[in-house]
DNA sequence: AGGGGGTCTG
DNA sequence: TTCACACAATCTG
DNA sequence: GATTGTGTGTCTCAGACCCCCTGA
């Protein structure tokens, strides 16, 4: 073979990589050491204030070599991996950086380190181990090779290539709170930067006056990294004695930290149910205030057959119910306490007849999905099949964050903290809806006309692909959006956008998988496929019953194989409450 | 050799 | 920081 | 029937790369 088809065939032609501009990573670290500095001014400790000035002191190739390290994953890196571009060509004989102990050029490195920098294959050249380690499985030579050497070394006196080197990041704790700092969350890294840069994802833009900073004091700080250690501790199953006393107090100055060790009292409780500790987590869950904790209690004390204080926090539960949900359980435990105190049940209107209907289907159960299959057979007798889709929350979702896009990324305080939100910070808050008020009038204003049809599709084609909690742009086409602007009274869309910011976590979920429209007639329905053994959940239920008392046409669609016998479902009364699949 | 799963990349 | 489904196990009346 | 918990498939940004398996 010569050396040309050599070449030929393992180069691999590369697809339009996207590029980062020369000393991107530098650009950007710094961007966020200033808006740091400045932002937190008054709450930086010594150490972290000298990092940053010994950080912008440092010559450019170090400083470039410090940031792409921080912002890129893990910490250890190969020399050889980095791009010129990225930190520039030359290194400076003497680092401050490598000095200040910032980062390292020759850490030590035991042998799972070094495997994780090198593929199977460089790691048996580098060791000098005879070739036919290399068919081993990774796993097994990682097993072996940790039982033959134990030592450490530094990156050159593990392997004889004298053209690489390894660099060490050190700072990872200041740097790990500096992300926190600038994100406000734990789960977002810098690497939004690079997928924002290259237009993978768009971000609403927030205008720079209307950023907060996610946290006042330094107290707060240290609070959610204690928050965090509670639910890493949790994970591991650390016994609860323990736990409890981690908890941070009670957090006054903050809404959204003390939700959050809220919502870790709520989670510690329920573990301490499922250990079968069921005093432990009443106790946890009467001091709760995060959502669904005192429906936790109601299920306790009724498990515990403690009636008479089942039925006492099923009625406050009642009377100012936290929640849909809270509701409808209450519903379904009170008249049963009820029963058992011999107290006459409280009169509830019966719960509204959903209509159902049953299609016997063809074909291979668990081919498809069975949703796909009511719609293509649902498709099957019209003109336009296409008017049937598969759409699920994806729809009524979509219109409401296109009518309501202002009210959603309005510049409410304590909202947004940096350029890459897809939501606002409190969208699950439960102040939500209370703390934009005004804004969602607006916008809901805008049904009362013909005018949010103009607005909707105004939206749509403004923001198109800009990141929403509400809009899946690739589930939504011109077609669906024309369809459910002409068929969906906009009476039904005001209910259901009422609906979703009753209780926006819990609400924007649960709509039916299927919809069709008849263009012609401006008429829609609403159906909600179910297979076999598949059976309407809780949310659908809530959601189906509003979507009923607002006199819309739902339905449910039963499915059955045509090679199975039929259920009894429909050899009872219920046969009659059936409406024919057509119309 | 080729496919599938998982991870990293920009 | 998904959502919905399929299925199993358990308890209750 | 109610309830809880489990696993699974779907979504993730697409493509390159690594690792492992299968089967000529
Ligand atoms: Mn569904
Ligand atoms: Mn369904």
């Amino acid at each position: 073979m010569s050396r040309g088809i050599i070449a030929a065939s393992t180069y691999k032609a590369r697809l339009p990589v996207p590029a980062l501009a020369p000393f991107y990573y530098l650009k950007n670290f710094e961007r966020v050491l200033s808006t740091i500095a400045s932002r937190y001014e008054d709450l930086l400790l010594a150490h972290e204030l000298r990092f940053i000035t010994a950080f912008q002191q440092a010559p450019l190739n170090s400083r470039a070599l410090l940031a792409r390290m921080v912002m890129r994953q893990g910490d250890l890196f190969r020399a050889s991996k980095i791009e010129y571009s990225e930190i520039g060509e030359t290194r400076a004989a003497a680092d401050p950086l490598i000095e200040a102990g910032w980062v390292s050029d020759r850490p030590l490195l035991d042998i799972k380190q070094l495997q994780g920098l090198l593929t199977k294959a460089e790691l048996v050249r580098c060791l000098k181990l005879p070739r036919r380690y290399a068919d081993w499985r990774k796993a097994d030579l990682q097993a072996m090779l940790a039982a033959t050497f134990t030592e450490r070394r530094d990156f050159r006196d593990w392997c004889a290539d004298p053209g690489d080197l390894v660099y060490a990041l050190l700072v990872t704790p200041v740097c790990e709170r500096f992300r926190l700092l600038f994100f406000g969350n734990d789960w977002q890294s810098w690497t939004d930067f690079v997928t924002a840069d290259l237009k993978i994802f768009n971000f609403e833009k927030i205008a720079q006056h209307a950023h907060s900073r996610p946290f006042q004091t330094r107290a707060q700080i240290d609070q959610f990294q204690r928050l965090r250690e509670c639910r890493e501790l949790l994970l591991d199953g650390t016994p609860y004695s323990e736990l409890v006393r981690m908890v941070p107090e009670a957090i006054g100055d903050s809404d959204w930290l003390e939700e959050e060790r809220q919502k870790l009292i709520f989670g510690i409780a329920r573990e301490h149910e499922r250990a079968g500790d069921t005093q432990a987590a009443l106790a946890m869950y009467l001091r709760c205030t995060h959502r669904g904790a005192r429906t936790r209690a109601i299920v306790l004390k009724s498990r515990a057959r403690d009636w008479e204080g089942t039925r006492a926090l099923c009625l406050k539960a009642r009377a100012n119910p936290a929640s849909e949900e809270e509701l409808q359980r209450v519903r379904r435990i009170l008249p049963r306490v009820c029963l058992k105190l011999g107290l006459p049940a409280t009169s509830e209107d019966p719960a509204p007849v959903i209509p159902e209907f049953e299609l016997v289907l063809d074909g291979r159960p668990r081919a498809r999905a069975v949703e796909y299959l009511v719609r293509d057979h649902l498709a099957l007798e019209l003109v336009d099949g296409d008017t049937v889709r598969y759409v699920e929350n994806g729809l009524v979702n979509a219109l409401f964050g296109l009518l309501c896009w202002p009210a959603v990324f309005a510049p409410v305080a304590g909202a947004f903290f940096h350029d890459f939100h897809r939501a606002p910070a409190d969208l699950a808050s439960g102040h939500f809806y209370n703390r934009r008020k005004n804004d969602f009038e607006v916008c809901f204003s805008h049904l009362e006309t013909d005018h949010y049809r103009k607005v909707i599709w105004t939206v749509f084609k403004k923001k198109w692909g800009i990141q929403s909690p509400f809009v899946r742009w690739h589930s939504l086409d011109r077609a669906l959006l024309q369809w459910a602007l002409d068929c969906f009274p906009a009476a039904h869309l005001r209910a259901w956008f009422e609906w979703i910011v009753r209780d926006v976590r819990e609400n924007r979920a649960g709509f039916p998988d299927l919809v069709q429209f008849w263009p012609a007639e401006r008429r829609y329905r609403l159906i909600e496929v179910k297979g076999p053994g598949d059976r309407i959940q809780d949310n659908q239920k809530r959601l189906l019953e509003y979507c009923l008392a607002h006199r819309m046409p739902v339905s449910v669609c039963y499915v059955r194989w045509s090679q199975d016998r039929p259920e009894s479902r429909s050899a009872d009364g219920k046969q009659s409450r059936r409406i024919p699949a057509e119309n």
